[in-house]
DNA sequence: CATCGATGTTGAG
DNA sequence: TCAACCTCGATGG
């Protein structure tokens, strides 16, 4: 999925562009009819990420709870306020999206009339609206509300804003007590906790298991927001073989590790792409923002020369998800 | 047109 | 450990 950095990205554009505002809300693709009736004529009033799930807060304490899974996407449309962030990350985006090469966020720096697609990574729908925008199609024939395409589990409509909802693998109104109960399952994540605190319970945790390290970064009880791009690529950055058990991982490394979280969740937030590699030189730093491939130390890389010694990287399945890591430098 | 895979999680066996 | 679930672009015939 979308990582925890993209459920940051889309929480600030629901609080800029939906929090604040009643919403009609509709389910067209008829999989949340009943709860899409319970929110219309609400208006949200706040909005909150923690890992990887998003919470949208409505009037009389009612929460829509929602996680993209691996499918997931939030399509933004119409007059959208843009934070200031997201765009300037944008304005560096363009020629990336050209390239359809990365889409997880297309906005338009000017900020009205734009569209903009976050989750999931679907190139071909991102370059799509792109070209429309770009020629200024969507614009003159623009029609309000937009037309729904493909499977839209919810929609949510102000009077100038259009935010759908695809493939989550959970969207689910919850009550005050249910949202405590689903967040202080998570551990913690550095945008949402205290640093030092988020620190002491991730290093106690992974200190006290067997379970090897490699699953514990994807554990979403043991620490927030990390998915398998950044697991591999957090793994190769400290020189850690996935097979480690927790509590054998020398306790500086295991901080070194929540440490580098939060710096690649930051990274990850500011410039809507994961961006793992450190200490580019200006042509290498544009090749990986231009292409994925070209973007991680070993994440889908298998059979590829390990960047630093040249090892063939090696891809195994771990719990069911495929690992990148070189077995040389990650010994 | 059919099939596959993907930045994920749950629950049955 | 494995299947199921959510969606759709890419791939192959």
């Amino acid at each position: 999925m979308p990582e925890g950095h993209s459920v940051h990205r889309i929480a600030r554009q629901v609080a800029r562009n939906i929090v604040g505002h009643e919403v009609a809300a509709s389910s067209p693709q008829g999989r949340f009819v009943e709860g899409a009736a319970v929110l219309t004529g609400r208006a949200a009033t706040s909005v909150r990420a923690v890992g990887k799930q998003m919470f949208l807060q409505f009037d009389d304490d009612l929460w829509l709870r929602v996680h993209l899974g691996m499918y997931g996407a939030w399509d933004f449309a119409g007059e959208i306020s843009v934070d200031p962030t997201i765009a300037s990350a944008n304005g560096r985006m363009g020629q990336t999206n050209q390239r359809g090469t990365d889409t997880e966020a297309i906005l338009d720096a000017a900020g009205e009339n734009s569209l903009t697609s976050i989750g999931a990574p679907r190139s071909a729908r991102g370059r799509f609206r792109m070209s429309e925008q770009t020629t200024g199609l969507a614009d003159e024939d623009a029609t309000w509300p937009p037309p729904v395409v493909g499977a839209v589990r919810l929609r949510l409509l102000t009077a100038v804003t259009c935010a759908d909802l695809r493939g989550p693998t959970t969207c689910e109104l919850q009550s005050p007590d249910e949202v405590a109960a689903t967040i202080a399952k998570l551990g913690p994540d550095p945008l949402v906790d205290d640093l030092a605190e988020g620190e002491e319970r991730f290093t106690t945790v992974v200190r006290r298991k067997p379970t090897p390290i490699g699953l514990l970064l994807m554990d979403q009880t043991v620490v927030s927001g990390i998915g398998n791009v950044y697991r591999a690529e957090m793994l190769f950055r400290a020189r850690l073989n996935p097979h480690t058990p927790g509590r054998d991982v020398p306790e500086e490394i295991v901080r070194g590790l929540w440490r580098d979280w939060v710096r690649l969740l930051s990274i990850g937030v500011e410039t809507g792409q994961m961006m793992t590699m450190d200490g580019l030189d200006a042509a290498g730093y544009r090749r990986a923002m231009a292409s994925r491939d070209d973007r991680h130390w070993v994440y889908h890389r298998a059979g590829l020369p390990c960047r630093v010694c040249g090892t063939e990287i090696a891809l195994e399945e771990m719990a069911a998800r495929k690992l990148y890591w070189c077995p040389n430098c990650q010994a």
